[in-house]
DNA sequence: CTGAAAGCGCTTACAG
DNA sequence: CTGAAAGCGCTTACAG
């Protein structure tokens, strides 16, 4: 007895075999019992939920992650926090994710493939329940780590038809082109393009700006500008001044997103230059604020929160064992028209 | 032997026991040299470290967890994402902790104490290596779970000078006295305050404005325009034509986030409102663009980069068994003058 | 400095 | 439907 004792660490935690002695029936039907297993007998449910209540019991996710070889978390890998579709995005998965008994781990590659690896390299040994990624641009590495370690995916933002993939996003070429197209129906000829950050969705953005002009026989690569620098209000503004020197024939600018559209028009504002009048405006995301730039930005709504939310669900799903054959669903944007065009 | 293969779970991992095989010594010894546990010798350390490395092992979190009943997540819980200071703070976080070898969790509170303590009733049995949280107002239940727990915590962005009390922050109410003070300065007399969400730290931006004006003999209750509602662009604009409106006379506001203070100056620009020469404009943290407002933003940049190293480098030193005595960091903002005042 | 034993708190795999 | 045994992969607590 003395040697039991000194062998004991004791957490002082309530556990399972504490439910279960106060059940009066074995740990593992109390497991059983609060999995919501069924092939248990109800009355014993209710004996042994009443017992754990009493008791304050929790189960310790450390133990349930080593015996079942899966933890409850989800690791979602966003590239950015300071961009607002990505905080839009995270909050819809929570909304669905936390109440199903699921965490979102949250990690930032901030665009960049080796640190998206680390993280992959870090969190998948905790036995993620499940991942959501943004995209499909990685290493081959990650993209490795991903498929070996088996747990299910699904990719955000974009979509693919590749066999086996699972996938929520928009047609972000379609939507670039979208844009490019209503500032051609406003008349306008010299459509300029004006890009910060050059991460995958900002170019596919780029490829619908092209064809849409290409189309229309108005494509003339001096009228884009990308810039490989974050995107930032700061930089917009820099942009609108750069075009306007450039290419001073210019008539619009579509700028591949929000942040770098205000910038641009707050540019426009500081120096004199009417819009749309002079020079049409057109942003892509529909951010914050972009409503109450002067004049209010038109722009194409993104469904991220959509994205977000049909994303998790579709993840929930896979966790849950169902649909392995391999999805993508498609959603819609919106041209969100006021009036800087 | 039948017997025993059929028992075997065996995930395929590769385990401390395989890197002891191999290394030749025991397990326990690959435990101590892998976490840099020195009373091993080195030749030994050696061995391991090569054979650790030529398997590949990784060491399984939930085992380590379970059998030290510490994780290395570090619960990190702020009022929300969508407010960029929360996200620069964040980011000084992770490059603190993530190359010392913890993870942040990110839990999300949306400025609900109900919230807050679900998430810790949520992360706690996760038995976080460290706790950072914001502020210090929230449920006695959650301050008692905190507590309980045993877990090193560390408040961020506010002060106290409560015995025992780990915090990074600085004087919310001293950074709006001296904002208040530079309308003061400018000549202004007629300064109004306008605030949304009235979190804590608003609040004692909100003091800081009263003892300032009072002081001056020039404070005015119905110069304050509180609203409870989510700080925002639009909502800026929103309060800044409702002051206008109220108090004809008013010569300054002083909003108490550069969210709503950008708002405000795009309804001026909206309205024709000359800024400074009409009203002059303040706002509070140097949010991204307000460097490109027309005019530009006089604003305070308040140390959130700073406040997230610091605290998080403080709750390294606890989790490493170091400085339990409690101890409080007071750093300092800046005034930042721009055109707008 | 090194190791054999026990334990952390669950779930899986077998049996009945 | 229920349970006794074993195991998940580590670290702690003792010994030497």
């Amino acid at each position: 007895m003395t040697e039991a004792h000194r062998r004991r660490r004791n957490s002082g935690r309530t556990t399972l075999a504490d439910v279960a002695r106060a059940a009066e029936v074995s740990p593992i039907t109390v497991s059983r019992a609060l999995r919501q297993e069924r092939s248990v007998d109800p009355a014993l449910v209710e004996r042994v939920r009443a017992a754990a209540e009493r008791l304050g019991y929790v189960p310790d996710p450390a133990a349930r992650a080593l015996a079942s070889q899966r933890s409850t978390q989800v690791l979602v890998l966003v590239p950015l926090l300071s961009n607002a579709l990505f905080v839009d995005l995270l909050e819809a998965v929570h909304r669905v994710l936390f109440p199903a008994g699921y965490q979102p781990l949250i990690g930032v590659t901030h665009y960049d493939t080796a640190e998206e690896e680390l993280l992959l390299r870090t969190y998948l040994p905790h036995r993620p329940a499940g991942l959501l990624v943004t995209g499909f641009d990685r290493s081959e590495t990650a993209r490795q780590l991903i498929t070996r370690s088996g747990v299910p995916c699904v990719h955000l933002m974009e979509t693919s038809d590749a066999p086996g993939v699972h996938c929520v996003g928009f047609s972000q070429i379609d939507a670039g082109a979208a844009i490019t197209q209503h500032l051609l129906d406003r008349g306008r000829r010299r459509i300029a393009f004006c890009a910060a950050q050059l991460d995958p969705r900002t170019l596919q953005r780029a490829e619908g700006y092209r064809r849409c002009l290409r189309a229309a026989g108005l494509y003339d690569p001096r009228l884009e500008l990308l810039s490989p620098e974050r995107s930032s209000i700061a930089l917009g503004a820099r942009l609108f001044e750069e075009v306007l020197q450039r290419q001073p024939e210019v008539d619009a600018i579509f700028f591949c997103n929000d942040d770098i559209a205000q910038g641009g028009l707050l540019a426009a504002n500081r120096l004199g230059v009417p819009v749309p009048g002079r020079i049409a405006v057109a942003g892509f995301n529909d951010l914050a604020g972009s409503d109450q730039m002067v004049p209010p930005l038109t722009t194409v709504r993104t469904p991220r929160g959509e994205v977000g939310q049909a994303g998790a669900t579709m993840l929930l799903e896979l966790m849950r064992g169902g649909g392995a054959e391999g999805r993508c669903v498609r959603l819609d944007y919106a041209l969100v028209v006021r009036e800087s065009t």
